[in-house]
DNA sequence: GCTTGAGCTGGAGCGCACTCCAGCTTGTAA
DNA sequence: TTACAAGCTGGAGTGCGCTCCAGCTCAAGC
């Protein structure tokens, strides 16, 4: 796979592939005659996960000492799970956190309803 | 209350609370003789609110339209209900991603418990 | 009456996470 | 055989959301 196409499959740009890797995120793939980037498929795989992290809001700097670790190999298995444990408890944070706006949206949406239909429609 | 007394109460600094006034997200308060920043207890309400809609990822354009509806009064509750009901779609996705997340989480720390388990006491 | 601390303004600076650009090489196909 | 699309590099630029700073005023306590 070429660069173009590691692009349109994930939803990166072609400059935010080449960032990622100049960063550390992203392996540094094969190259071919030319010089040009070379993915293997587990690039898809490997980047939707980090994806996952980015949006349950795993910043920059931890992500790339993921990766760091995870091209390190089986001794960095510890490390790594202990990554995703803390991980896993901002999720569980940001999963209520979550709930509670989301409750507080319907209550307010339905406040919202009650006025409008007041001042909306003064019938009485 | 002082600009200090808020920033104490809600956990931004005071510097935040002014650029927040400047670009709209809270009211301009009241000025004492000295030409100091006096608010009304609402603020600290306001103010949770709207971090609320930040940590559920609504950004500041979106946050500073709502807050400017909201200081032009019971006109605009529809127009607020219907910013209300479109994030309230978003967290609702978010929510999902985050518990999928979650269970990636959960699934790759037991992974790697397995993992461990054979590379670090590799007794047969 | 002088020091100290809280607050004021306008404007510059910062960190993050990209995004864009100039100027180049390479592969394909009319 | 030349036109064009796709890719390359190093480095500059961008937008967001604050954060910091210089230099000022004011109120209160010693």
């Amino acid at each position: 796979m070429m660069i173009g196409e590691v692009s349109d499959r994930t939803g990166l740009s072609i400059d935010t592939l080449r960032f990622y890797e100049k960063i550390g995120l992203i392996a540094p793939p094969m190259r071919n005659d030319a010089g040009r980037r070379v993915y293997g498929k587990d690039v898809l795989g490997w980047v939707g996960f980090l994806e996952q992290l980015n949006a349950t809001g795993m910043k920059q700097a931890d992500r790339i000492l993921y990766a760091k670790l995870h091209q390190q190999g089986d001794s960095t298995l510890r490390a790594r799970r202990e990554m995703l444990e803390a991980h896993r408890e901002v999720i569980r944070e940001k999963l209520q956190l979550m709930q509670q706006t989301m409750a507080l949206m319907d209550h307010k949406v339905a406040l919202y309803e009650t006025l409008e239909a007041e001042t909306e429609t003064p019938q009485t």
